[in-house]
DNA sequence: CTGAAAGCGCTTACAG
DNA sequence: CTGAAAGCGCTTACAG
C-alpha cells in the first residue's frame, strides 16, 4: 500500500542504501544516480517512514506534550507557545490532554515511549512515582507548574503565591476590604498557593482575611458563575471578586449582569492569568498577568538545553514571577462606603 | 539507556518472544514464567517501545490533527472534542498546528507519515495536490472545513452560508438595515461563504446589500477591534455589526465599549461561531451556533469508519448545519430609527 | 509452553 | 560512487 524505500530503490535499479543516501541528502552519489531515483522517488510519491528513521536514530524529533484539560484559553496558549518554540527547532509536538484519571496519564505516557525524545507535563495531579514508573529513564521531563519537588525533573512554576498576593495588596489599596475569592478545587496546589497569596495580602496589611468570603470553583466558567451567584446572596455583599482565574472571572461576569448590577460601579471583578480575551471584555479584566505562551516557551528551551547537554546540564527550577495587569474592573472605594458596610457585617 | 525487551528477556532468562507474549497479555505462557518475567518488567521498570510496534503492526493507534491556527477558542475546542473521542477508541492524538506557509504544512503532513494510522486536515490553505503527494495512499485523511472538491477525502463541513443568512435575515426581520460586517481574510473560502450568505439574506428580504459596509478581519480579536473602530467612524453608523467569528465580535465590543456606546442600545453585535465564552460576555452575544466540539467528534468518528472498512466505505460528504443562537446582543429597531438613518446616507 | 528466525522500514559503518 | 549486511525494538508464524 503505502510506498517503503524498497520500492524506490528495485524501480531504480540502485540499493536501499543509495536511496538512503539521496533522500538524507548525501553528497557522495553520483549525479545521474541521483536523478533517477528522485525521479522515482516523485513518481513513487515516496516519503520515508519517519517512525522506522526514529527507532534506529534514536531520535524522533517530536516532543510530547501532557495537558490536563483542554478547556477555555490558558491552554491552547500553551500550546501556541509549545508548538511555535518547537517548529523553531524543526521538531514536532505529540500533544495528549483531557485525562481525568491516572490510568488514562499511564497510557499517554506509555505512547509517548519511543515517540518522543523529551517530554513536558502540565498535570497537578501527576506525581513522581507514576512519571518515573511510566517513563524510560533518561526521558528529560520538563514539569510545567505541576508543584512536585523532584530534583531530578526541570520544573517551571508560576508564582501563584506572589501574584495573588499582589492583586489583594492591590485591592486593600484603593479601599477595598470585603473580597470574595472563587477558588480552583481544593485538592489544587495551584488554587492553594494563590489562597496563601490571598490571605497573606490581609496579614501584610494588618488585616484579618475572612474564610466565609472564599468560595470554591473548578477554574471553568460556569463554575465562577455559580459562586458568584451565592457570593451575590450574602447578606452584606462584598465590593470586590476575585477569581483564581480568567475563566471564573468571565462566569463570575455574567452572573453579576445578570443580577443587574453594574462592573466595577456595584462590584468590583479580577482574574488571574490574563487570557488574551480579558482585555476585550467589557469591563476590561483587571487580572494578574502570566506570560502564558512564554511558559510554553521557557518548557522548549529547557527541553533543548537537556537534549543537548545531555547528562551535563542539572535540572533547574524557575519560578516565573507575575504583574499585575490593571485594567478597568475594579473601582476605588471610599472610606464611607466600607464603612457603612463594615456595620452589618456578621 | 532507555530498558528494551532484549534486557528483560535476558535478566529473566527467556527469550524474547516469551516477554513479548506477557506484555501482549497472552494466554499461552507458563505462570511461573509469566510472574518472573513481570517482575523483571517491574524491576527495570520496562515499557515496551510503541513506536517500534507500531512498525511491525502496522498500526499506530494514533490519528493525527492538521490545525493552521491556535489563536482563540474554536480550536481548542475541536482539539478537545477529537481527542475525546480518540480517547474513547483507546487512540491517541498528535496535533499540529500554527503552520503558515506550505513548506511547514508539507513537514507537518510527512512527519505523521508512519506515526499515525489516519489524518484529519483542518487547514484552509492546503489543496489536494500538496494532500496527495505528502501522505501515502492508502492513508485515511478527513477534511474538516477544507472546502476541497476531492471526493477521494471524507469532508466536514460547516454550513457557513446557511448559517449567515439565517443570521442576517434575524437582523433584518428586527428592523437593522444597515448591518455591517466584518469578514475574514479576503481568500477564506469560509469568509466567502458567509460573505454570500449575508448578500443573499438582503436579496431575499428583497433589499439591496451594501458593498461600503463590507470590512475586513482576519478571525483575530484585534482585527475585530480594528474592524469596528472604523465602523463607528462611518459618517452614518450602522445600527448592527455582524462579525464572521466571535473572537472579532468581542474585539469589537471593546471598541464599541471604548467609544463609550452601549451594546444593544445604540449598535447591536453577534458573532459567529457560538465559541464557550459567548454566553459569558455581556452582554451575551447572539451567534451563530456551530457545534464545534462535535466537529472534532464527527471527524473521528469518519475516521474510524474508513479505518474498520478499509476501502469498503465511500467518502462521505457531510454538511454541518448551523442554529441561531440569539442572546441579548441585538435589540429591535423601530421603524423611525432606521428611517431618520437611512436619510443621511450616502 | 518456549525459542530461533524472519521481517517491519529505515540508517550506517564497512568493503570494494 | 555503490551495495551487502547488521541492527534499531518489536511481533508472529513455525518448529519443537
Amino acid at each position: 500500500m503505502k510506498t517503503t524505500i524498497k520500492q524506490v530503490a528495485e524501480k531504480a535499479g540502485v540499493s536501499i542504501a543509495t536511496v538512503s543516501r539521496v533522500i538524507n541528502g548525501f553528497e557522495n552519489v553520483n549525479a545521474e544516480t541521483r536523478e533517477r531515483i528522485m525521479k522515482v522517488v516523485a513518481e513513487l510519491k515516496y516519503t520515508p517512514n519517519l517512525a522506522a528513521r526514529g527507532l534506529i536514530m534514536k531520535r524522533t524529533e517530536a516532543i510530547g506534550l501532557l495537558l490536563p484539560d483542554l478547556h477555555g484559553e490558558f491552554f491552547s496558549e500553551v500550546i501556541r507557545g509549545v508548538d511555535e518554540a518547537v517548529q523553531r527547532q524543526q521538531y514536532h509536538l505529540l500533544v495528549s490532554s483531557s485525562h481525568n484519571d491516572t490510568k488514562e496519564i499511564e497510557a499517554a505516557l506509555r505512547f509517548m515511549r519511543g515517540r518522543v525524545d523529551a517530554i513536558i507535563v502540565m498535570s497537578p495531579q501527576v506525581d513522581s512515582d507514576l512519571l518515573l514508573s511510566n517513563l524510560p529513564k533518561g526521558l528529560p521531563v520538563v514539569l510545567l507548574n505541576c508543584h512536585l519537588n523532584n530534583p531530578h525533573f526541570d520544573s517551571i512554576v508560576i508564582d501563584g503565591f506572589g501574584g495573588a498576593r499582589d492583586m489583594v495588596s492591590y485591592l486593600l489599596g484603593i479601599g477595598h476590604t470585603r473580597i470574595a475569592v472563587i477558588k480552583g478545587g481544593e485538592n489544587n496546589l495551584e488554587s492553594q498557593e494563590r489562597l496563601r497569596g490571598y490571605r497573606t495580602a490581609f496579614i501584610n496589611h494588618g488585616m484579618t482575611y475572612n474564610k466565609s468570603l472564599e468560595f470554591d470553583g473548578d477554574f471553568t466558567e460556569a463554575s465562577g458563575y455559580e459562586a458568584a451567584r451565592e457570593v451575590l446572596e450574602l447578606e452584606e455583599r462584598p465590593t470586590a471578586i476575585f477569581a483564581f482565574n480568567d475563566s471564573m472571572a468571565v462566569g463570575a461576569i455574567g452572573a453579576i449582569r445578570e443580577a443587574g448590577l453594574r462592573i466595577p460601579n456595584d462590584i468590583s471583578v479580577c482574574g488571574f492569568d490574563d487570557i488574551p480575551v480579558a482585555k476585550y471584555l467589557s469591563p476590561s479584566l483587571t487580572s494578574v498577568h502570566v506570560p502564558i505562551h512564554d511558559l510554553g516557551v521557557m518548557a522548549v528551551n529547557r527541553v533543548f538545553d537537556r537534549l543537548q547537554n545531555k547528562g551535563k546540564t542539572s535540572a533547574a527550577h524557575i519560578l516565573v514571577p507575575t504583574t499585575l495587569q490593571i485594567r478597568t474592573s475594579c473601582r476605588k472605594i471610599t472610606v464611607q462606603q466600607n464603612q457603612s458596610k463594615e456595620e452589618s457585617s456578621r
